[in-house]
DNA sequence: TCATTATGCAACCTCCAAGTTGCATAATAC
DNA sequence: GTATTATGCAACTTGGAGGTTGCATAATGA
């Protein structure tokens, strides 16, 4: 179960690490990968990296299709649109407020 | 300093806990708020939200402005802008890597 | 002046994230 | 069949995040 499809607080915490987010770049590429192939040019252990995975697949970032002996890994690109139009939601509030002050700014002077 | 101009990592780790990304959200409303203020409904402590806000403060995400024995914290949407910009290149290069891979197919039949 | 309000600072607790090592096992290669 | 590769599972350590309480102090109100 993708516990998180709506809940932006996890999806940002998931992006909130370096390694994580290394890993979600190198999966943006498109190209399923394996836990060992994703292990490399890391200086962290498999384990570890697994570990991140699992948080990333947690969060809904991240899918995981079983090939022979290997877990191949393949970016969710839902929850990475669902936080964008997030972000877009908190600037287009920002923007309103500005606006509102400079008019009321406007109409004192 | 905002130490992390450009760390979008920091950014997102800043925006993946609940209580700070509803500071966020209070903040993008445009008028500075004082740390009691922001401690009114909120069930956490004065010093938790503090500390809260001096998170999204080393993320950049937030100024502090002192006014008499006010603590004034108001949003700077820089950042935000930032990782909105980030998440579109992520974006881009997703939807590439998949038109690649779709033109690759096309061509295989 | 005295009480209240807003905040800062520091010590402390608890829990979990991040990382490691070790071992077991399934799939592949030779 | 044997060695190698890719992974899973479990136990363990450690640092820091998130939260609290207590006290000190500056600014404001009465």
């Amino acid at each position: 179960m993708s516990r998180s499809t709506r809940n932006p607080a996890r999806v940002f915490a998931a992006l909130g690490d370096e390694t994580r987010l290394a890993l979600v770049i190198r999966l943006s590429a498109g190209e399923p990968l394996s836990i060992s192939r994703l292990t490399e040019g890391s200086r962290l252990t498999r384990q570890s990296v697994t570990k991140h995975l699992r948080v990333l697949e947690n969060a809904g970032m991240v899918r995981c299709a079983h090939s022979g002996r290997e877990s191949l890994f393949e970016l969710n690109p839902r929850p990475i649109a669902q936080v964008r139009e997030y972000l877009d939601r908190v600037s287009k509030q920002w923007d309103k407020a500005l606006s509102r002050l400079k008019s009321f700014v406007e109409n004192e002077v």
